[in-house]
DNA sequence: GCAAGTATCTGGCTCAAGCCAGATGCGATA
DNA sequence: TATCGCATCTGGCTTGAGCCAGATACTTGC
């Protein structure tokens, strides 16, 4: 890793002595400046956590305006490789840890054996505080989508909608939306309270004779929507991953659905699965 | 010109206390722009796949400097709501058709009765042309986070390293990675060919012992890196997804590795998974 | 009828100038 | 010493001007 040769020839001249088999491939003066501040970054001369000289500095030191260093900083911003929260000094973005959900989250015996949500216990092991909130419990029609997951008529059932809101040290982390038969839920805490008692959700869902043993996770990607920038503070640059979850009891009916929206800088999903044959 | 007399004595005041349902928040010209874009894409004003009118039209439209008309779309392109390949006219961009692979993919049966590898029949589904392209194989020394995953030294071990490419009608969709220890490798088509033969890749595992059993698989979402935006041609606005997937066999050890790069506008995951009691 | 050439339009990009509100630093005051 | 107030700095944003190369449409000549 030699940082010591850090040209910084402002003169943009071809320069190009012995041409290598990848051609200049000329580049707007935006893109020169993403790239050399991009391998800068990957380099270790901007540490993570550092704070980027000034937009002006940086305008002079690479002879463009200020509204193309601007544009510059833009560029690796989108890639995630900067932070600019609020209105603060771009900072360079480390690699975060992430919450590695799996597949055992669902799991019986673990449930039984700690009483503690998979969430907390991997958020605790971050050395950080977990909270969930559930600001809303409401019964409504089910989206189209869901209620063809869970076998219903979204013009003649009804499901609970409960909202959920999960954080870390007080960041958000993710956000959970559990859709619930109102078949199932109905005169249930399910229905009604935000405390779910002793075994979480579903524990309750087992006294309703509805026991996990299996379940759907259908994973994909995408950017956030302003609100979902808003809400869970999604930095510029972070995509969300979406799944939606659905559970299926004892004798393969779904019996839930839930659709999570992580921010991807926080989140991963970690699945070990035995192959049938 | 103090704006003095707009000091706040209250300042610091909790802000969020009673804030009315919705205040207006106020909104800088871009985002107002982009935020009735947004609406009218989303109302269907604006169809998919129909081109916006000129940044010139409106600009004059929505009262803005062109400039200011041309951030307002860069805001709609970095939330993948639009597309601009190229110089092209941007474009709205519809929702399109993930293509969802499944942990059955590596069922022993399924490969044994179809012969057809879970891509293909993927692509095929849609409709479209699958292609794999497998342009390098070569044996080095294992990165050390997938030597980690393999139990193999980063130092005295080596890996043949497999490059593909995933194509649908000649669009790249995806790109996986594979890592095979040496010792498993050595010797047979999987050090040195691009053709699998009958059973595909794990055939050939098989034939060397190693009968898939489970797999596990890490994921996460990024943006892409400029590299992968352009050997994968990622669209503005797009996220990958990576997936880090071991194969393990009927004695528990892992026996290869791939780490698939997907862009996430064309691909998602599906895992059906019995929970364990 | 068709091809070639041309004028126009378009998006991408850069620049210089300037306003604003929040952050920062620093000195004066209590 | 601790706190307040102010000057300054910073990033964000907007504007209007202008250049460029590719796309498009239109004309002209064969």
């Amino acid at each position: 890793m030699l940082k010591a040769e850090v040209k910084r020839m402002t003169d943009q001249s071809p320069a190009e002595g012995e041409t290598g088999p990848e051609e200049p491939e000329k580049l707007v003066p935006r893109h020169r400046m993403a790239n050399e501040l991009r391998d800068d970054i990957n380099n270790g001369i901007y540490e993570p956590g550092q704070k980027l000289p000034s937009q002006r500095d940086l305008a002079e030191r690479y002879n463009v305006a200020r509204n193309t260093a601007a544009e510059a900083v833009k560029i690796l911003i989108a890639e995630g490789l900067i932070d600019n929260r609020d209105r603060a000094r771009p900072t360079v973005r480390g690699p975060r840890r992430l919450l590695r959900l799996g597949a055992e989250r669902y799991s019986n015996r673990l449930r039984e054996e700690t009483g503690v949500s998979p969430f907390r216990a991997e958020v605790e092991k971050q050395g950080k505080t977990p909270r969930v909130d559930c600001p809303s419990i409401t019964k409504i029609r089910p989206p189209a989508d869901i209620a063809a997951r869970l076998g219903l008529s979204a013009e003649r059932d009804f499901v609970v909608r409960r909202e959920n809101w999960y954080f870390a040290d007080e960041e958000p982390v993710q956000l959970g939306i559990t859709y619930i038969p109102w078949e199932i839920a109905e005169g249930t805490v399910l229905a009604t309270s935000a405390n779910m008692g002793k075994g979480s959700l579903y524990g309750r869902f087992e006294d309703r004779g509805h026991r996990i043993a299996a379940i759907r996770e259908e994973i994909s990607s995408r950017m956030p929507t302003p609100e979902e920038t808003k809400g869970l503070k999604v930095p510029a640059g972070v995509p969300v991953i979406d799944v939606i979850h659905t559970g299926i009891d004892q004798d393969d009916q779904p019996f839930e659905v839930t659709c999570f929206t992580m921010r991807a800088d926080l989140n991963g999903l970690d699945y070990r699965i035995r192959i049938e044959d």
